[in-house]
DNA sequence: ACTTTTTTTGCAAACGTTTGCGGAATTGAT
DNA sequence: ATCAATTCCGCAAACGTTTGCAAAAAAAGT
């Protein structure tokens, strides 16, 4: 059984197409008595108007594009959460399109959204991107781009993070305040800005008043792994950077039989919910993914209305007490 | 700026319409020279094709619509990340909503969905969905459903799930051949009937040979709770029928200081993350939402692919052994 | 009854593609 | 030079909408 399209039901009640298009969109050029028989009908046949055509017709496509690495990440998710929640309330589609961390696959995703003519795109970044130019290109025909999270380094484009700065910062400072000795501090990828941020951050707050081992995990496995081993030099704190390092350092806490604060503290910074899972809770700077896609999508909204201002946005940064330190 | 269109390219080069798509999609009616100078405009002018124009025209949009209630969720995620890969190997966009449990927005969704004149549609019911007209309208003009992990009690729809009753089997089993003597076991929503199932099954092969505390909690702070007060009487294991149940349940036995296993096992069903985020890894019955999905699209491929069997398919369970029984 | 006004509707073009069919242009054979 | 075969290309319709403009019908004024 096919579509029902206005052509139908004007064929059916001896209609015009574009009376029964009027009629269906209220304008006030057609009768009420038309009005009521063509809206009835269309009712009765479960008419829905072909999105394709209304946007090929307006060259408007209400439709956002959004690339992440990975769709199942405790941040993303939220921040996808909180994207797709607003783009409801404002009457956009969104294509939700993941890279894998892989660059061809980023630039694949970047066409497929041009191909679709999405109105604008959020992209959070391949670990290995280089080369922008797509995502240039967008802004070249008046598609605005909202960086997220791993944004580039240029500084022309539009970028939401999360303060990177301050809650490595406010980070820092708690573990200061607390009279730590030793800290082992675990930061990811040192290539990425992210990292690069947190980490000049840290090390400026703790400005070596504290011995400290710094080191780069790449995943959670490696996190573990370094953990443990950095276990024997007797840390008193443990900070990390991410809720993926979080979770490998804390798999070798717990292997290590070491007892939180009292054997070692703890903080890290985080989306929320790992730090949530512990007993005593981790004591954490939040990096909310929920508020970061609220920010993103206003930022979006504000561009559309015209808004060619390029900026960084932050979210503030707040510590949310757990047991742990 | 605007796109690269077709016309553009035609009138740039003074060839028609028809010769520079025809070029464009290597037809042999094209001759070599003509479809050398087509492309190379063509990528000069980074013309990508018009997707709406083109669904519009060959009314065949590569579309899947996926509605659940919350994207941000353990389980969910992973299952819409698998759709999403297969979607991109086989030329599928998706289009991901969220209900957010609530009935209204669902039927919304669909609407969204019939608009884009999706495909096929993967859903999953909110908890308080009664009618399912909306999903029968898609089925009638030959939309295929699929539904997956929340599915409607009718039979004649296609549904995808995880094998509730065997793993629940499967860890009952477990707990059985290690000899435990006193299990603490803790589902969920007493009406869902996720929860009915899995207990169905778990009491059956337990069938009163072990001493068993069977409680309900309807949030991860409940089981942590319940877990706690119940601790008291000294079960050797602890049964968590879902992640969120583990979570709270874990909290309750560290607080409590408990070593697993020595002082009490742990078995869980679960998606998978969250049993690993411990030392020892929590031993779990997998519930795969990344299977599941792989299982959803395959499942609608074969819809498309003409076939009308309709059915209700699980993924296999199977046992992951951890460290903490 | 005739014009004027108002109400109601229809025509046709446009959005960017694809594709069946027919028509030039080129080539080769006679 | 003529004709057939071959190669290359363009015309035009169609997909389902929206919308400016014109036109028909009805109502109103004289």
């Amino acid at each position: 059984m096919n579509n029902t399209t206005l052509k139908k039901i004007s064929e059916l009640l001896g209609l015009s197409i574009s009376t029964v298009s009027r009629a269906l969109k209220n304008h006030p050029d057609i009768s009420e008595k038309t009005k009521q028989r063509v809206t009835e009908l269309a009712n009765a046949l479960d008419y829905e108007p072909n999105a394709n055509a209304i946007n090929l017709r307006t060259s408007k496509n209400n439709l956002f594009g959004l690339i992440v690495p990975s769709i199942s990440n405790f941040f993303y998710d939220s921040f996808i959460a909180a994207v797709e929640e607003e783009c409801r309330k404002n009457n956009y589609s969104l294509m939700i399109l993941q890279s894998g961390d892989d660059a061809t696959i980023e630039l694949e995703n970047v066409k497929l959204c041009r191909q679709n003519r999405v109105s604008g795109l959020f992209a959070c970044l391949t670990s290995q991107t280089v080369n922008l130019d797509a995502f240039l290109r967008l802004k070249a025909i008046d598609v605005p781009v909202i960086f997220f999270d791993k944004v580039p380094d240029i500084d022309d484009c539009n970028k939401v993070c999360v303060a990177d700065v301050l809650s490595a910062t406010i980070a820092a400072g708690t573990i200061l305040e607390n009279k730590k000795k030793k800290i082992l501090a675990l930061f990811g990828n040192k290539n990425l800005s992210i990292t690069k941020k947190r980490m000049g951050a840290f090390e400026k707050v703790i400005n070596k008043k504290i011995d400290t081992i710094t080191l780069h995990a790449h995943s959670s496995d490696e996190a573990e792994l370094l953990t443990f081993e950095s276990l024997k030099e007797n840390p008193d704190t443990v900070f990390c950077m991410s809720d993926e390092i979080l979770t490998g350092s804390m798999k070798a806490i717990q292997k290590a039989g070491l007892k939180i604060p009292e054997d070692i503290a703890v903080i890290a910074i985080s989306n929320g919910f790992i730090p949530k899972l512990y007993f005593p809770e981790i004591t954490y700077v939040e990096t909310s993914g929920y508020k970061l896609g609220k920010l993103a999508f206003s930022s979006m909204i504000s561009c559309l209305g015209g808004s060619t201002f390029m900026q960084e946005l932050t979210i503030e940064s707040l510590l949310v007490k757990g047991g742990s330190i």
